[in-house]
DNA sequence: TCTGTGATTTGATTTCGATCAATTACAGAG
DNA sequence: CTCTGTAATTGATCGAAATCAAATCACAGA
């Protein structure tokens, strides 16, 4: 079994425009039919909860569009983000069917739902599916232990620039940042839902993006809308590595 | 959220002492053989390194004995702990050789090792093992959402009885803690260790253990052996739900 | 165009934890 | 038992982000 760990094939879950970490990449014909048949789309409205902490759910599901936020909320009112969970991002945990977390759509957002019982049938008799799901967990932990970092010893400043990083990283085509070229993208995130993203208070977020506009590191059109001339400039702000092995 | 797994076989990895969530938790006899042909046993001292980032990894491993931390440590030195390895825990990711994070031996450490090829290979023919690897990898997420929000919201003093908190649950043998009785344990880490893990530093973890003492909330035995009387008074402290679903 | 509401920015002040700086406690070596 | 070095505590001060408090902006609907 040749794992094929890097580039996985690009297989449609059928009308479902997933196309790379979605849980039926590596289906063959006739899984992705069994998945289709038990699958079903679900929308939500932006500032919708989609499922509140403690619920049963009784399904899994995959983002299909739309930007969702997992929270948790203490007794007083704090709140922190745990999760961020953009297009072919899996929600719910397969053998638990408690709902440990607030989940809300940070804007509209449609699901792709897949009943849980005859989705756990379906991985039962597909090691596939658990493989796949095994290693986009492994994945979100990492993602996990950045944030971490990033929570427990970066300031302000790093926050706002990690945070601004990892959302060009995840929204444009992948293709450039690194080279030169400016990248432009929308903040999914009010900054209410970005101060509870980085553990941070409103007010801090946006005089931190103030001040990354005011050091020529970003520009604003609008509130929500950042352009990048320079990668680079803004990574420098991030506190991490410049980037891992510079050839001496 | 008590992230609580659904009582798992408890059969013994053969000689291996891990009992309750070690990968080996559902094998057959047959398939404990095959783990016990590849697997090895390794040890290291208080304070080693047993792993640093960026390394290869020719194996994968469950820790048997002692305690392991992993860390990530920024240019300029800021470290954050972002994983506790207690016994039965996993160490390493099945398809990525190369290790995310610096991985030490916070006490005296065994590890039981599994050559990397052939576990690979037992994953492919025994489902279970992936199952077993995805529950707890799961666990181990849910604790990260957890530490997240302590991380990110949580005040020095509910940081620090958070903490005694969870290693007042995972050091002692599980049964009472809610109801009545003291429960006394060591702190596997130093102050230092523990600042890392909660995002402050040493002199602050001194002043709020200093400070819960005081207040009679523990005690303490030498620097390193805690006392907790009344295990619902720490519990008071640390921001927590009071504990979910009190029949009314 | 006017108006109201929610999102965002900006300002003034406070506070909690970091930082800088000495002690003090304690385990292991001799 | 004393010496020594590391771990831990305690104290004084500083500073970054929180908090409290107003503007200001942006836009949907009358």
């Amino acid at each position: 079994m040749a794992a094929r760990s890097m580039t996985l094939p690009r297989i449609e879950c059928s009308e479902c425009p997933i196309r790379h970490r979605a849980v039926c990449a590596r289906c063959e014909p006739d899984e992705l039919e069994q998945l289709d048949a038990i699958k079903y789309y679900r929308s939500y409205d932006a500032g919708q909860t989609i499922v509140w902490a403690g619920d049963e759910m009784d399904f899994v599901a995959s983002v299909v569009k739309g930007v969702a936020s997992l929270t948790q909320t203490m007794e007083d009112g704090r709140r922190q983000m745990v999760g961020l969970l953009l297009p072919s991002d899996f929600v719910g945990r397969p053998n638990r069917a408690e709902a440990a977390y607030d989940v809300t759509a940070a804007s509209e957002v449609t699901l792709c739902c897949f009943r849980r019982k005859p989705f756990l049938d379906l991985m039962g008799e597909t090691p596939h599916i658990g493989q796949r799901l095994l290693e986009m967990t492994l994945d979100e932990l990492d993602a996990a232990r950045e944030w971490m970092l990033l929570l427990g010893r970066k300031t302000a400043r790093e926050k706002i620039a990690s945070f601004l990083a990892i959302i060009a990283r995840r929204g444009t085509t992948t293709t450039d940042l690194g080279s030169a070229g400016a990248i432009e993208f929308d903040l999914p995130l009010t900054r209410e839902a970005m101060a509870d993203y980085l553990g941070l208070t409103l007010e801090t977020v946006s005089r931190q993006m103030s001040a990354l506009k005011r050091d020529n590191v970003i520009a604003l059109k609008g509130k929500r809308h950042v352009v990048v001339e320079d990668f680079n400039l803004l990574m420098d702000e991030t506190g991490d590595d410049a980037d891992g092995g510079m050839p001496s």
